[in-house]
DNA sequence: TAGTGGTCTAGACCACTAT
DNA sequence: TAGTGGTCTAGACCACTAG
């Protein structure tokens, strides 16, 4: 009670009112929300003014307020996995290597840590719906991801998410190469064949949780990117 | 003056006063300007609400209000002037052609126009600090950009900005290929070299401004992207 | 004409920060 | 203690939309 404020209360009502409604629902008027809450004015349109700048409500003068209609696509920062299921595909992964490494100087950067820190490296080959597609390497912090090395998990963006550190922006280099000897052999096509290089260095926050390279077959995937700004 | 809203005046002026101020700096409080334009304190709110939300300003609960920090990188649909110049390189293009097409149905459909609708069309070998970087070939909707076609500009996405139809969000598609015989010879490397194909589809707001095809010699360039969400 | 959102007023009390 | 932003009141007039 003494904590909660009028437009925050007034907010999560509308909010709570709106949830699962189709875009274009009318939501209550202003003059409805004061009478309902007994405030002024001002206080109702404080509180629509935090979701329709949430882009949960749309306002049309003259006409009312309505449930705005969904944003458009999260962007996102996405994973394989998730990258691969948005494309209704399967995808697998083949630990190839996982193991604590100490950090260089250039990792150590990256991830924001002292020189010499443990790290996780692990490697993998990931297919979708059974062929090859990329061979992953990736960098964490082990103290950020604690017991991750012991129980690798199916999806890595996945496991962050439940630590709490989903990665929510990303700095991502992407190049086009030849492929090395055991990058070929790994992903089946012929040494020199292109291949796309995908570094990302991933963070939550403040906090960076992953450093990674990631060599695509470039005749089987391309990397799909929604940008914004 | 008849259509100039006060809190859109007090915004503006807010805004041309901490303009080019640094971070930190303090911005005129709430009672100076109430002062200063004779206005309620709810007016000038809500111009300062506005600049908040824009991230130009930062308030501090009794302290003031300040010049917010710059903006995590403007993630930024950047066009290729644009992206050499922040890493300090000179960007050159020859036009290797500039003509009036119909648009085929790929194109109609991408661009969101009637099929056979006339396109400019625009093919440039682009030069880093005089370097062959990238083969461009960009679809423009005529009625959108007229008179672009007689006068070419250097930097398509400033020409664009000032029509007002800067982009302001992208969708981009990067794949790896080998390089073909005439991409090859105008990007001087061998047949066959890995490429990488940079398909975009440039929107500002609601309306398609340009679909293009850059392909970039792999081994002197990367693509470097910011994403959030 | 009744209802809606957009704008605006002239105050008020609060918690917080700095001096 | 003086100043700041955060919250809130109880009204007002406007332009616009819809029945």
């Amino acid at each position: 009670m003494s904590r909660s404020l009028k437009h925050v209360t007034i907010r999560e009502y509308v909010r709570d009112l709106v949830a699962g409604s189709a875009p274009g629902t009318v939501a209550p008027s202003e003059r409805d929300l004061v009478d309902r809450f007994g405030v002024a004015r001002m206080t109702v349109r404080q509180a629509l003014d935090a979701l329709v700048g949430e882009g949960v409500l749309e306002r049309v003068p003259g006409r009312g307020t309505f449930v705005a209609a969904p944003q458009r696509t999260p962007t996102g920062v996405l994973g394989f996995t998730e990258e691969m299921a948005r494309r209704g595909m399967v995808a697998e992964a083949r630990t190839l290597l996982a193991e604590r490494v100490p950090s260089g100087e250039g990792l150590a950067s990256a991830l924001q840590v002292t020189p010499g820190a443990p790290l996780v490296r692990w490697r993998r080959l990931r297919m979708a719906d059974g062929r090859p597609v990329c061979l992953c390497e990736t960098y964490l912090v082990e103290r950020r991801v604690p017991g991750l090395a012991e129980a690798l998990p199916d999806s890595l963006y996945d496991d962050l998410a439940r630590r709490g550190l989903r990665p929510t922006w990303s700095e991502d280099v992407l190049t086009a190469c030849a492929a090395a000897a055991e990058e070929a052999r790994l992903l089946e096509v012929a040494v020199g064949a292109p291949v796309l290089r995908h570094d990302r260095r991933a963070c939550s926050g403040e906090i960076v949780v992953e450093v990674s390279r990631t060599v695509y077959r470039g005749d089987h995937h391309a990397v799909s990117l929604l940008l914004r700004g």
